[in-house]
DNA sequence: CACCGTTACGGTATCCGTAAGGATT
DNA sequence: AATCCTTACGGATACCGTAACGGTG
């Protein structure tokens, strides 16, 4: 059994059982790949992949087992090259960082400028995706870390650090009677068309409590992934618009206002993830705390020791 | 980087940093290891061990975090081949039970029998030794579980699962005074020399809290780790004897008597530890109901997958 | 001198890529 | 026809054991 049989099986996984699309990512010839996945499964005595003629159409029962553990060592290997990168601090490395829409376009734009001026020599990179999506990134080690607001973390996988506190702002067209309106209602908001984020993204279940507990219903008419597409649509006329403050731009978008609704919602909270048990490098704890300087290296590292509990 | 380096450099830590040693237990040559792990440190870029001339004297700092998750993965690698085996269900296997010589002597007998005639093709083996060593061995995969009474798991890195309470009696030469004795008090045991167990071992700090409680201090003039070395001293009248009562048996142990010493003592508890997160096989659970029949498969897979909190 | 880790060397097994083969969509 | 996994084959590589070497207690 070896670390690369184990590695070809995750990535084969991963590219939805192809082997030629797995071969690609991994550097290696398809049939280098095959070979070695027959030498895992005939030295581990079982099949681990259902064949529909000649074809994987999925993983067998003993498979979805040896996967999982399959994973985790490939997973804690990684781990253990960039520890030794670390020790040997020769200032190279990736940081991989997974995060939503809003995130990547208004809270790290400042961070990562800091961060790449600080170590050129890493390779910083963003994937996007929806909530449930980057927390699977991490826990898979395909990121580093996630950054997102409404994130769920079933299994107490991963190590949540609260970073700040956020609120809305509803946005308008220009001379829309909603922005004189010093002080918001709920009710006032309820009357309009409302144009907001997606169901899974970005503090929208903290919304709609708040209607809830008013017995109110909003009209949404239009959900989006993120604040630009939002903003496209409300300067069409198609509805007010809730977004977080941080993503309305008083130079930018001229052709809208905004007036705070703080008072109408209860604050969200913005997390980063990171997957327990994680070799963590130096650079990865200094972009966390320029990203929320509570932050600090000891805080986090109290926080990955800490028990998973609560 | 491949598994085998990561699990000779395991081995060798095992055998006190002494390549030869672990070259034999590792069904391999000396120079073989050497040159496995001299290949370990130049693809990390790093010294794992430090020289002393031509002697390993310990572990650099790296070295260190390296073993932590060498440990890991090869554990895991371990729980790979027993997860494939089961699936196999061929009937083989081997089952590593660490524990003390009280659970050896007088709890395990009864249940290995059983064990050994359902499952006559496992391989089952015990390994003797301290509370803190059994626990040790479990975490770093040498055993599969671990019984004991006083077992501290600082890391909450095991499942600790109650199996039984017991409470003690005292032994001491037929014709004492104090076997005449219905119902033993804390002041009049107090009053003679004591035999007990080793301080580390088997509930010997409950027995010391009651002391404490009633304001005495017992006179401890001998302690050992086992009841058979207890009871020897007891019959040669250097004290009286303090041990677990399933340890005393009418039958053998003739030139002695016993008296319950139920009503001065807090019960202890005896329990299993299973590394969390192991793949535990068939006939491991099957073992563990044997010892302590509450713990069905189900009990136990619900406990293995709790939280670590509590 | 005994013990220990490293280096040298040769045989063998393993791995990998190219090319070709059957099967499915 | 295109895609996909497996088999066949040849070359390069890596691994492993024996033997020899250089320090150390």
């Amino acid at each position: 059994m070896k670390l690369q049989q184990l590695r070809y099986l995750c990535e084969v996984v991963r590219h939805d059982l192809n082997l030629s699309k797995a071969a690609m990512t991994l550097h290696a010839s398809q049939p280098g790949v095959s070979k070695q996945l027959l030498q895992l499964e005939d030295e581990l005595g079982l099949r681990l992949f259902v064949r529909s003629g000649k074809r994987f159409s999925g993983l067998t029962e003993p498979g979805k087992a040896v996967l999982a553990i399959a994973q985790r060592i490939t997973s804690d290997a990684t781990d253990l090259k960039s520890l030794a990168a670390e020790y040997r601090d020769d200032g190279t490395g990736a940081l991989t960082v997974a995060t939503t829409h809003t995130q990547a376009r208004y809270a790290l734009p400042d961070v990562i400028l800091r961060f790449t001026r600080k170590y050129p020599r890493i390779r910083l990179s963003l994937r996007q995706g929806s909530p449930a999506q980057i927390v699977d990134q991490v826990i898979k080690g395909q990121a580093d870390l996630c950054i997102a607001t409404e994130v769920h973390d079933a299994d107490h996988q991963l190590v949540m650090l609260p970073c700040y506190e956020w609120n809305r702002c509803v946005i308008a067209p220009r001379g829309h009677p909603l922005l004189a309106n010093p002080r918001l209602t709920l009710e006032e908001l309820a009357a309009h068309p409302i144009i907001t984020y997606d169901f899974a993204f970005t503090g929208r279940s903290t919304m709609n409590k708040a209607f809830e507990q008013r017995g109110l219903t909003p009209d949404v008419v239009l959900t989006a992934i993120d604040a630009d597409v939002i903003k496209t649509y409300v300067a069409l006329g198609l509805g007010v618009g809730i977004i977080a403050r941080m993503a309305f731009d008083t130079d930018r978008d001229q052709n809208l206002g905004a007036v705070d609704a703080s008072h109408l919602f209860e604050p969200s909270v913005t997390r980063i993830g990171i997957r327990r048990r994680a070799f963590v490098r130096k650079f990865t704890y200094e972009f966390i705390e320029m990203f929320a300087p509570r932050l600090t290296r000891a805080v986090i590292e109290e926080a990955l020791e800490s028990s998973p509990a609560g």
